[in-house]
DNA sequence: CTGAAAGCGCTAACAA
DNA sequence: TTGTTAGCGCTTTCAG
């Protein structure tokens, strides 16, 4: 490996010269200027960020812990977080959990023994406790997409509760009085807003809300399908159903499919992400957009902000709009 | 920030005897091994791996270079080497280049000074000189899912060019000879060697080849829904196309709907890659799978074992089958 | 404008 | 079984 010692060997300078081009330093006459950069360019010296970090206690990296990356929620926000990371000067540590407990631990402990300058994470509520005891140490942490309430850490994140309640309403607007619920996994945070939007909606407009038509599901697209089963089984069902992601309705399409039932004829259908490919599948799937790139954009921003201690103030929850996108898989019924 | 020292000094040892008992070495009474634990317990000491890397001259962790991750190719692919690599106790990195070769060239050089200990990457065939350079240094990388050929470095792969033979062989038994075809990127050997394939199937079937069905695309939806358009609007039509991966399907089904043209009565459609939501569209997408997970995960472990120093041979590239999923975007014509 | 030297937190000879 | 010491490659006072 050729050092900043070789370099400084060549040029027929110290190290602290070498160092101070390599950092821009002043005070460094032109001539021996040009003599160094000579010697790096022969040489083909790279500084050792190991190094420097070590100095410095700073590595200009940061983590990433999401549950999923095949999930196709993920993609588009590890995109914004990646490219706008990259413009300010940063890379990318990826973690994935799914979703459980132990492994965000070890994610964490792991990121901090790597010495990231902060984490962007999207965790389930069963880790609290680990965020506390990061926040107490004024660890720089975003959350994103979902909250942990209870740290006082900033989320990047819609209204998921607002969100499900136009996703509802919508359904209600149509003319829809028999409505059920697929949630998410009710571990996560996001899931539990939604269910909640979903329960203020029907409430709002004095629409039942029927215990055996809320399913509890976990963002998957199995489950998605197994629970699209079960309402094709009921003796009583639901005309509009609301998923809590797209996912889990593409579940459903399949389910609905397979009993060579219709869409929208037979169940109307509700997602929400608007996912790339909810504008493929037949018929297009109506469903909540939530702007993932930007999310993961801002996120950056954010945690970004905080390590280099330029936030004006605490460090603000942002919550972005959702946008209801509307398709084909919802019915109106004549009232 | 807590260190070594402080641990030493409070379990009343040398830094010499913490730093055994971090590492699991041997001689180390259970009695003062005992003590340094409990240290470390009570001032949450965590190792430091700049520090550690620094000495070392490893990080345990290996960099990850792709186009880009919302291509829905590439989730499952870099889940698989998340996973892997995790096990085998290495993290990961990530970049993306959006097929840039000034970015690539940059990834490169990023995670160099980053000095993970190997890199996992999927370039476009511009790059070729960055590679070679490496190579001489004996760094190791593994490629996947494309080869940039010149380079000795070994790919996980699946053998593109029988796969679109299979695909185009496919068309052919159906009846088809009017076939048509959009390439991805030509500057990503992938694309090359499936319009090679499909040429190969065409010529040992007696079908003709025809320049002015043999679209250019990018492996993008929106280009696949541009090439469709331009197939429509010929006044002599391929009954058949095949497209050199799925997102562009994707792109060509919308502007098929668009057009009010079925699929396949209008259009036969066969794309590659199977992902994820080729089975939830409808018609279903009739595709090629590729092994995305194992690819990763073999990557991974291609990867890990060259830093090493495993590997029994000079490394091998590997190469997975594809297979046929036939679902109902292919209509059989009779002969 | 330039350099010597200390030290970031850790590991590994080498001694004891 | 334990400790002393010399670095890993870099930045940064502090002196020239």
């Amino acid at each position: 490996m050729v050092t900043i010692r070789d370099v400084a060997a060549r040029a027929n300078v110290s190290v602290t010269t070498v160092s101070r081009v390599l950092n821009n330093k002043p005070d460094v006459s032109e001539a021996t200027k040009r003599r160094v950069k000579k010697a790096i360019e022969e040489l083909g010296y790279k500084p050792s960020g190991l190094a420097r970090g070590l100095v410095l206690q700073k590595t200009n990296s940061i983590g990433l812990i999401i549950p999923d990356i095949s999930n196709p929620f993920f993609p588009a926000i590890v995109k914004g977080i990646e490219r706008r990371a990259k413009e300010l000067g940063y890379s990318l540590l990826l973690c994935t959990t799914d979703n459980d407990k132990q492994e965000e631990t070890e994610a964490l402990a792991l990121l901090r023994s790597k010495q990231v300058d902060g984490i962007i994470l999207s965790f389930s509520l069963q880790s609290q406790e680990a965020l506390l005891e990061l926040e107490k140490q004024g660890f720089p942490i975003v959350q994103i997409d979902r909250q942990v309430k209870k740290s006082g850490y900033p989320a990047v994140t819609i209204d998921n509760q607002k969100s499900a309640f136009k996703a509802t309403e919508f359904l209600i607007n149509q003319g829809h009085t028999k409505i059920g619920h697929v949630t998410g996994d009710l571990n996560v945070e996001t899931a539990l807003q939604r269910l909640d939007g979903f329960r203020l909606a029907l409430k709002k407009h004095g629409v039942e809300y029927r215990e055996d038509w809320v399913l509890p599901g976990d963002f998957g697209r199995e489950t998605g399908k197994a629970c699209m089963e079960r309402f094709i089984a009921m003796s009583e069902r639901p005309t509009a159903i609301f998923f809590a992601n797209d996912l889990m309705a593409f579940g459903a399409y399949e389910a609905i499919f397979n009993h060579g039932l219709n869409i929208p004829e037979d169940f109307s259908i509700i997602g929400h992400d608007n996912i790339d490919v909810a504008s493929v599948i037949k018929p297009g799937l109506t469903t909540m957009e939530q702007p993932q790139y930007r999310l993961g954009q801002i996120a950056a921003e954010k945690l970004i902000g905080m390590i280099e201690g330029k936030q004006d103030s605490p460090a603000q929850t942002v919550v972005l709009e959702s946008d209801l996108v509307v398709r084909e898989s919802v019915k109106q019924i004549a009232p």
